[in-house]
DNA sequence: GCCGTACCGAACCGTACAGTACGGCACTCC
DNA sequence: GGAGTGCCGTACTGTACGGTTCGGTACGGC
């Protein structure tokens, strides 16, 4: 698990990296709201649920996030911060490494896909899609989602695939092509499946496997000057 | 476009085959508020909006469909029951034909996923997720597009494989791990990040050149037994 | 001791919306 | 014609929940 830390056991870490977005307290709070939503959807989470669930006001909830929106938002930051950015020392020296570190992203994208805290946000984020898209100023929770969550492993990934150009491990053109063809190749239809409450989520060596089939069925396709 | 149709225009076709699932006047009410959830996502599907856009009355509407939930359910029954099953006859004889009709097999599956519609449909279930699955009797909505609708897409395309296999056009161990494959080489990313609001989605062209490009990939991973 | 800040807890308000009740109209069958 | 049926339109009820207000408590600084 190097992408995402799921675990909201004690985040007694004093270390300044605990993201200054939000203070500490404020930090529990969202905690506790990230846990309802998980277990219960966006329904379950009501602003006067979350005061008693949390300990605090509603009042108080009111003035840090403005609105149960502000909510929501800050709960997808929150998250959000907890995504690791791109490792600009992953590179991979030989085809083997390379390949080790393809699977370790595969390995790293099923989990954190397929994990309650990710199917809960993504879930609520397209819950909030309206007609016109961006209204009014904010930029409208799925995009957060997508510019927090998703484009820093889609540029740990990209980085990783023109690295492994560079080096001839792998051939490509587009790189934003090919990331959607190793994204493709390692999610399938899985995340839409459970998404959609379709639990039979094979375990956790079966996403190995997995992960590994796709890598292999990867390299396959771009290992060769193919075009 | 071979999988579903989508035109809500006038379906003053007395055909049969229109759904014995409901009356004509039922199924008129529910083109209206699949527009309604279409353009406007679910909180915009009130009951008193739409027995005032379909002109009918909410007695009506409760009578019809039970409760909102079951108008809901209606809707994606309604939707789903315009998919076409799977076509039995589609036994292409050649390698050629097969890719043919894999290609297709393709830019419907772009098509259809990335429609208005589907998108509306997959928002609507996926908002309708909570704790518990299945709570109580009714199978839960999310179940029920993917029964009707997924199932059915999946089904083709199953079909299809093991007929290519069977011609030993294509060559694979398990038919539902080989659609996964296919599936992923086709929508990649686009379906999730279309279900988040990432708008800019490619025109007709660019799907039908995405389409024959995954199925080159699929086809290079499974011609020869590279089991 | 006094004020300001931060917070809790509870009561309160306004509204949107699911669900119900009822009167009235059109049609059909006897 | 009268009774029954199906439906429309409107008005009504109940309630859940977002948002606000306010009294009360703890703490820190002057």
């Amino acid at each position: 698990m190097a992408i995402a830390n799921d675990n909201q056991s004690a985040d007694t870490s004093a270390q300044p990296h605990e993201s200054a977005e939000f203070s500490s307290r404020q930090n529990a709070v969202l905690a506790v709201a990230l846990t309802m939503l998980v277990e219960g959807g966006e329904k379950a989470l009501t602003t006067a649920g979350l005061a008693k669930a949390a300990n605090c006001s509603k009042e108080s909830l009111y003035k840090w996030f403005g609105d149960r929106d502000g909510i929501l938002a800050a709960i997808v930051v929150y998250q959000a911060s907890k995504v690791r950015g791109v490792d600009e020392r992953a590179t991979p020296a030989t085809p083997e490494a390379f390949k080790t570190a393809l699977t370790a992203f595969a390995e790293d994208l099923l989990a954190v896909l397929l994990s309650d805290t990710s199917l809960a946000l993504n879930r609520l984020s397209i819950g909030h899609i309206r007609g016109e898209p961006t209204r009014g100023d904010n930029p409208g929770l799925g995009a957060v989602l997508v510019d927090k969550g998703k484009r820093r492993i889609e540029a740990r990934a990209i980085h990783l695939l023109t690295h492994g150009k560079r080096q001839r491990f792998i051939a490509f053109d587009d790189a934003a092509t090919t990331y959607s063809t190793l994204y493709g190749l390692i999610i399938g239809d899985a995340h839409i499946r459970a998404l959609l409450g379709d639990d039979p989520q094979i375990d956790e060596d079966g996403q190995k496997a997995h992960a590994a089939r796709a890598v292999d069925q990867f390299l396959t396709l771009h290992t060769q000057s193919d075009f």
